[in-house]
DNA sequence: TCAACATATTGATTTAAATCAATCAAAATT
DNA sequence: AATTTTGATTGATTTAAATCAATATGTTGA
């Protein structure tokens, strides 16, 4: 079967909307636009949604599972910004700017990911006022975020990171703990800007301190106020 | 005299719309509202001019001089984000998201800033449509320079990092080459994420190498190219 | 089931950059 | 002018983290 099909994972626009506090602000005239041209479309695990340098054609919303957003650096080197999850948007940081794509978003795990022409948003972004306040606060909140992660990865050392990527997964992305883990340890290394062998020597010692317990593919934060500390010592 | 002036260094109001993208797509009354509220202050080099983690009332317009903001991390660390010159915005980076400041901001020289009510800024971005559009792309664009940052201080080494920082300077701010520093040897390491030591050796070596010639004050980037190659290179 | 391949782990070594410690030069203050 | 203070420079040493190299474990596909 081709893969064009329209909401399978979720229960149609409508219920997508109700979730995103952004989109909930549109009125019927202005969702039935955003509704018009936008498609659904899976992804297997590792599979690229857009890449950096392209153009930004679409605004997009995770339905389901989660996807890595990552710079291109030199030598093939990545970093990852942050990790989508379902009802939360991404792309968008060209827009009206110059609809380029300024990072790379890539699937974990099998997703499904809902396009919405850019166009259309921006015509909801200049017909309603709320709508685009909420989109500024959408960029804000990001921007904030990554500045948070600009000072961590310049300033603090490696078990500090760690805790912070350990920390992060538990809490925002995954938010249980143990945690199942789809990243690789190439993507730990991105997201804490270490070699792969660093993060997996910390990840070792958090293990051998009892900090953390591992099991198969499962990470559980046995310790985490301990964890915490390391965070904020750096 | 009390510093309570009201346009001293830019020719009124009027002036100053005029050579904003931003605010010049303001009608008269949107104009009038900016401007009701509107203040101007003159800093002396060094003084801060807002802090990281206070309320964010204002959305700031240089008039003169140049403004660094930069994140205050961990143990007295900072990282300086960008320099602003003149006509340029800045703050505003919590608008519509939680109000605070997330950086920093201090003058390099003597400046002037204008302060404009964040308010009467809000208001406009909800009635001035292409005013909202104008503030997005003032929004990613700095993000999108954030991100370049981000990569480059956590990827590139040395001479790269201290090669991007001459660069930005002479072509980026200055817009001169050779060009007066009002920067300090601290200024440049929290610039260029390195120890002060550090940033003065690679410079030296830039000297020494004949990349640049410094003459008291100034710095003039003799070979742009070998330094542009280097800049890429990391 | 077994090769072929990819990913993860561990250890040894090297390297980049920070820190520590002086000295030097330039302002600012008395 | 002499003194204090601040910022800049240089050298010696230490340290954090990367790289290199080898082995182990797991996954895929014939």
């Amino acid at each position: 079967m081709i893969n064009f099909k329209r909401s399978v994972n979720c229960g149609g626009c409508n219920d997508c909307n109700m979730k995103s506090p952004l989109f909930s602000l549109l009125n019927e005239e202005e969702l039935a636009l955003v509704n018009k041209d936008r498609f659904e479309v899976s992804y297997r695990p590792g599979e690229m949604i857009f890449k950096q340098g392209t153009a930004s054609t679409h605004i997009l919303m995770l339905t389901s599972g989660l996807v890595k957003l990552y710079l291109e650096g030199y030598n093939g080197k990545n970093l990852i910004l942050k990790v989508v999850k379902p009802h939360q948007m991404f792309g968008g940081r060209g827009l009206f700017y110059d609809n380029r794509n300024y990072y790379t978003a890539a699937s974990l795990d099998n997703t499904t990911v809902c396009f919405v022409n850019v166009e259309n948003f921006k015509k909801c972004v200049r017909t309603n006022p709320d709508f685009a306040e909420k989109f500024i606060e959408h960029l804000n909140r990001t921007s904030v975020y990554i500045l948070s992660r600009f000072v961590d990865l310049t300033q603090k050392q490696m078990p500090g990171r760690v805790a912070d990527a350990l920390l992060y997964l538990a809490n925002d992305i995954y938010e249980s703990n143990p945690f199942k883990v789809t990243l690789s340890r190439q993507d730990f290394a991105e997201m804490t800007s270490l070699s792969k062998e660093s993060f997996i020597r910390i990840l070792k010692e958090f293990k051998d301190e009892g900090l953390i317990v591992m099991n198969g593919d499962f990470i559980e934060i046995a310790k985490m106020d301990a964890l915490k500390k390391i965070s904020q010592v750096g």
